[in-house]
RNA sequence: GGUCUGUUCGUCUAGGGGUUAGGACACCAGAUUUUCAUUCUGGUAACACGGGUUCGAUUCCCGUACAGACUACCA
């Protein structure tokens, strides 16, 4: 193994549907790790299914990874050196390598149908065996080169009949492969079946594509989830047979995401149902018209996204919990990820979003917020905006409840907060409005300071605990019965609006 | 069923032969001179079980249980 190898990795998603959580979190520690060594990601479309392609699969994928900020330097749409990268357009490539494990007797040619297939397993399943496999004993009573005379197979070849090629498992082998997170895993050729790596329709399978493909890809590090590990015992024989062990990539088989409830791997098909998105973006499946969400929809920063991914099956050195790009990069290395599987945990995801909300800048807050109050016919300078999103971001989880936290910024109350009025507005609270608007009318200087003083003063001149109105104040002023910091609320409403709010609900409810 | 992988608070996890087993989310309680969904403080809560090895094991080893993945001409 050379100490020189530049690091490379891939991410190499089959175009099938869209991009879940767990495809993406896989994308983002091939991002971190190459990043991390100064080396490469790339972007490969592992499409060699024709039957299972999905329009739009591909495009969906593009734009979750440059959404979630994980650009790819070599792939789709950018090129590189090693192109193309998409399976189905390196499909001549392949049949070489296919041709070289034949001659060397590690692959055979199999022409049994769909129909001896199934024949055989149903037999085997007869007698007992729970999942039949292809293997170093079935092989035997099966249509394949190694049972056929050598004219026969040419026979058929010449015929043009239909065939795959299958790997040859040796017997009685142990086969150890070192996993980065794992340590060594060991397992007993025999338990291997004899996979296809070449199918009838002429592409190769995953397992042959896969290998070929990162070896002529320089691939140095395959990061991929556990789901693989089982076949990953084939894929080191495949870089033998093929001749490159020395240029074998190192292997990390991540933990799978679980469902928070009960167990099981988080899958494509669990879209909305649990109550919170599976998905990056919003999706919509071309067949069935089905539509599913995503967390950019759902009102996730890319950077909270990337921030409750990475915590899934990894953790840093210290407690630290929120990290920017660069100090996930920083930070990451592959021995500090965990072996066990790691449940979703939806509640804590919308912490980190609230956290992430927090911290960023009023200025790109009030920019993102402007097309819902355009939508709601708002119409107001971009400063009060700001001011506005600055007060009430410390309270929300998300962009989209903006409008619902701020709208009395913009407009009067629509309605008030009945329960807050019924129980806090007594024959008192109309004589402490009043000398409230009186006392606020008079100031000449409508601060959070004097506003909160102008509060006391009322209370203070009517014998009342100023406490006790607060909340009230708060729903003739908003309608709502919480919200941020009052005085910085009021400040920024300002005096006449706030006057004109307390003369409104007097009217309403005074008594 | 077989193979492989795993198992520390409800959840994500830190730790590691001798610790008051640490942090975060959630939850509960108090505080912010009784606005609040924020913030702050505090609290409840965990080493799956059984055998070894050892002066000592949650930590190392072996079993058991449980869980998950895989078991296609899908990736």
């Amino acid at each position: 193994m050379s100490i020189e190898r530049r690091v490379r990795t891939r991410f190499a998603p089959s175009p099938t549907g869209p991009l879940h959580l767990g495809g993406v979190r896989t994308a983002l520690y091939c991002w971190l790790f190459a990043k991390k060594n100064g080396g490469d990601f790339l972007l490969r479309i592992e499409d060699t299914d024709q039957e299972r392609f999905v329009p739009g699969a591909e495009e969906y994928i593009i734009e979750s990874l440059n959404w979630a900020g994980l650009h790819y330097d070599e792939g789709p749409g950018v090129g590189g050196p090693h192109g193309p990268y998409r399976q189905s357009e390196r499909k001549p490539i392949y049949r070489k390598y296919v041709d070289q494990l034949l001659t060397a007797g590690h692959a055979y040619y199999a022409f049994d149908t769909k129909q001896e297939l199934d024949d055989m397993r149903e037999r085997m399943t007869k007698a007992g065996m729970v999942s039949p496999k292809y293997d170093h004993v079935t092989r035997e009573y099966m249509k394949n080169s190694l049972t056929l005379s050598k004219d026969e197979v040419d026979a058929r070849l010449a015929a043009g009949e239909p065939y795959v090629v299958r790997i040859k498992i040796p017997r009685n082998e142990e086969i150890r492969l070192h996993d980065i997170i794992r340590g060594w895993v060991s397992v007993r050729s025999n338990e291997l079946d004899d996979k296809v790596l070449f199918k009838s329709d002429g592409m190769p399978t995953y397992h042959m594509a896969n290998v070929v493909d990162d070896y002529l890809m320089n691939i140095s590090h395959v990061i991929r989830g556990e789901e693989w590990l089982p076949s990953a015992p084939t894929h080191v024989l495949l870089y033998k047979y093929l001749g490159w062990e020395d240029q074998m990539p190192q292997f990390a088989h991540l933990p799978l995401i679980l469902k928070p409830e009960g167990n099981g791997k988080l899958s494509k098909r669990d879209g909305d149902r649990l109550g919170f998105p599976v998905f990056s973006l919003n999706w919509t499946d071309p067949f069935s018209g089905e539509t599913s969400s995503g967390y950019r929809e759902a009102g996730y920063l890319p950077d909270a996204y990337i921030n409750i991914l990475v915590m899934l099956g990894w953790h840093p050195t210290d407690n630290k919990e929120l990290f920017t790009k660069d100090e996930l990069i920083e930070a990451f290395s592959l021995e500090r990820v965990s072996k066990s599987g790691a449940k979703f945990d939806p509640e804590k995801a919308k912490w980190y979003n609230h956290q992430y909300l927090k911290m960023t800048d009023n200025a790109i807050l009030a920019e993102a917020f402007l097309p819902q109050l355009k939508d709601q016919g708002i119409e107001i300078n971009l400063e009060y905006v700001q001011n506005v999103c600055g007060l009430i971001k410390e309270k929300a989880t998300f962009m989209k409840d903006f409008w619902s936290l701020s709208s009395y910024f913009f407009k009067k109350p629509e309605h008030y907060d009945e329960k807050v009025i019924e129980k806090k507005w007594d024959a008192e609270a109309s004589l402490f409005l009043s000398a409230l608007i009186n006392i606020f009318s008079t100031l000449t200087d409508f601060k959070s300071e004097s506003a909160h003083k102008g509060f006391e003063e009322a209370a203070v001149s009517l014998n009342l605990k100023s406490g006790n109105y607060m909340q009230l104040f708060r729903v003739v002023v908003s309608g709502q019965a919480s919200g941020p910091s009052i005085w910085d609320m009021v400040a920024l409403i300002g005096k006449d609006e706030i006057v004109n709010r307390l003369q409104l609900a007097m009217q309403l409810y005074g008594k």
